[in-house]
DNA sequence: GTTAACGGTGCAACCGGTTGTACAATCGCA
DNA sequence: TGCGATTGTACAACCGGTTGCACCGTTAAC
């Protein structure tokens, strides 16, 4: 009771349907400018009359191309999605994508398992280009996509990388992030300052610490420095431990828009006001800011931009063209949390 | 200054290298009986002396396959992973697969555009086989998969869905897993309860209640059930806004085993005992269960094992196999919250 | 000594497209 | 009328593997 697995039509069916050659035919499917308007029309409406697509693998093995593009995941994806940063900057590269013929798939490649298959399939070319996510672990496979020569874009700063020449990378700078954000802070004359930020093992969380601290000195003090997840719950937590200590402070930066908000819950809920009695500065203006009460003054990070940025870098390599660096500048968002 | 791309070999440089044919070569790499053991180890010699690898191009027209299994997302990703559980879930996929010369992709299709992006590259055959990860949404691209005679997997319980006898589907039975868990509550006497779930626009959600529903009617009625996200600090937040109500209850179902860590980590503060005062149920058995104190009891989800069921129906539907439906059980899991 | 059986190998076709080149038909022009 | 230029099409090779089948040289059996 199967459904009759119906074999799909190739290019020769379509050639028959419309009395040309099979050459003929494909040229005319790929708008060559060498067949006559009316053969084209004539193979088009056979192609459609049959549902011809043209089949990935005789195509792939014709033009070199599979026109798929790996992103690589080399942490547990767990860990990469609870940042919510990355939906955005995946949608970044698929939204890129989706203007060309490529389709961006991901890849998994935590365990030493998947690592193994992943490196079977750059091997055997399965995938056109490769647009690692979080370049500071797997190091193994980046050594064998060098190898293999397989163009590939790096997002994520790497200090001293030796790959530098062979891979392209994108990255926005995070330390210049934590600039904006405390820079903000000491402008308003804030003093006693207390961070409230994602994972401590995450590289732009220290990236963006060493920002804040450029800035403001022994006002931040480490006992100040809160480490914890993304999520407005997380925030709210973190705020209420921070209150429960009794310290003095005036201003609290996040690591996130939403551990913002949960911290502007916390402080109203303890009777405090902000911005009056409190400044607070969220990251990466998610949609959630601007709806906070008050509104969340925030550090802008280009994270589509950066995805359409490493898809475009990847399409290019593709096509021959030199790895490049591309850093991506931070944007503070004045509103009224300040 | 770039790295020299070096062409990869070919399997006729191989044969060449090895002084045989290029059919004597691709049969002794893929160990065909009709070659000598002498021979193959020559061949075998001369594949490693080049550092061959079958391009998967070349190799996919032949055997009619790309060796690829698309793991199929239509909602947003940052959605599906602050599921946490879909971790778990992917990695049973993966480390199935991982035994097999298979691999598995991620692809997003949430917007149109990028499901019109997958219905080309469904049409053309770049995967052999879709595991739809959540088939609630995104239904068009199911006609597509149908028609084209995709081997397809659904994860997730599809009531009345027109598509039983030509796809596979993997669930586990929420309802069940929310039943041992009420049963549990009901069987230590507990009468007045408490639910902070997930997302209510989560299927798995509503599956769960039902099930706490029918065992504890109006023991729990609807003021006492509250919709979160799935982290501690969701759990966390959730608790402290049903002890500001100030209700009377002896008894909290969690909707996932952070929730449940959150909302202990409330109780203590509020100065209420688990499980002396409240008892607490989880959902998952996520590794946080047993760490908890006191220990959780939980429904335990055999994600991995969907997971691992979900990649081989799809190996075995590859192979020509029938569409099958698969169950999974759920299991309470006791330990000393309740 | 001839032949059948058999193990080992190579030739060539095939998977499904793309593309260089040859060729036929049409046209313009002298 | 004859020529080259131009246009539109088809033939055939190619991408890089796999595989049906024919063929070769042994050895064993008669």
């Amino acid at each position: 009771m199967t459904q009759p697995v119906r074999t799909a039509p190739t290019l020769a069916e379509v050639a028959a349907a419309a009395g040309v050659s099979r050459s003929t035919a494909s040229r005319a499917l790929n708008d060559s400018p060498r067949i006559s308007e009316e053969t084209k029309k004539r193979v088009r409406a056979a192609a459609k009359e049959v549902n011809f697509v043209p089949n990935a693998r005789g195509r792939a093995l014709a033009v070199g191309r599979t026109e798929i593009i790996a992103v690589l995941v080399t942490e547990p994806l767990s860990e990469l999605f609870s940042d919510p940063t990355y939906s955005e900057f995946l949608s970044g590269i698929t939204e890129e994508l989706s203007e060309s013929s490529y389709l961006p798939v991901i890849l998994q490649a935590s365990s030493t398992h998947e690592r193994n298959r992943a490196r079977e399939h750059f091997e055997r070319r399965s995938f056109d280009a490769v647009i690692d996510v979080s370049p500071y672990k797997g190091s193994e496979l980046l050594e064998v996509l060098r190898e293999l020569g397989v163009p590939t874009v790096l997002c994520g700063q790497l200090e001293g990388h030796p790959y530098r020449d062979v891979f392209s990378t994108v990255y926005s700078d995070d330390e210049e992030g934590g600039h904006f954000a405390a820079l903000a802070m000491k402008d308003r004359g804030r003093k006693d300052i207390v961070a409230v930020l994602g994972p401590q093992d995450n590289p732009a969380v220290a990236d963006r610490l060493r920002g804040y601290r450029a800035v403001l000195g022994e006002d931040l003090p480490d006992a100040n420095v809160i480490y914890t997840g993304w999520n407005s719950g997380d925030g709210y937590q973190a705020m209420h431990q921070i209150l429960a200590r009794e310290i003095a402070f005036d201003g609290v930066l996040c690591g996130s828009d939403r551990i913002a908000a949960g911290v502007i819950t916390a402080l109203n809920e303890a009777g405090l006001s902000v911005p009056a009695d409190v400044s607070v500065v969220g990251f990466d203006d998610h949609e959630i800011a601007a709806r906070c009460v008050p509104a969340l003054t925030t550090v802008r990070q280009p994270l589509r931009e950066e995805g359409h940025m490493a898809a475009n870098i990847a399409l290019d390599m593709i096509k021959g063209a030199e790895p490049t660096t591309s850093v991506m500048h931070m944007q503070l968002i004045q509103r009224d949390s300040l």
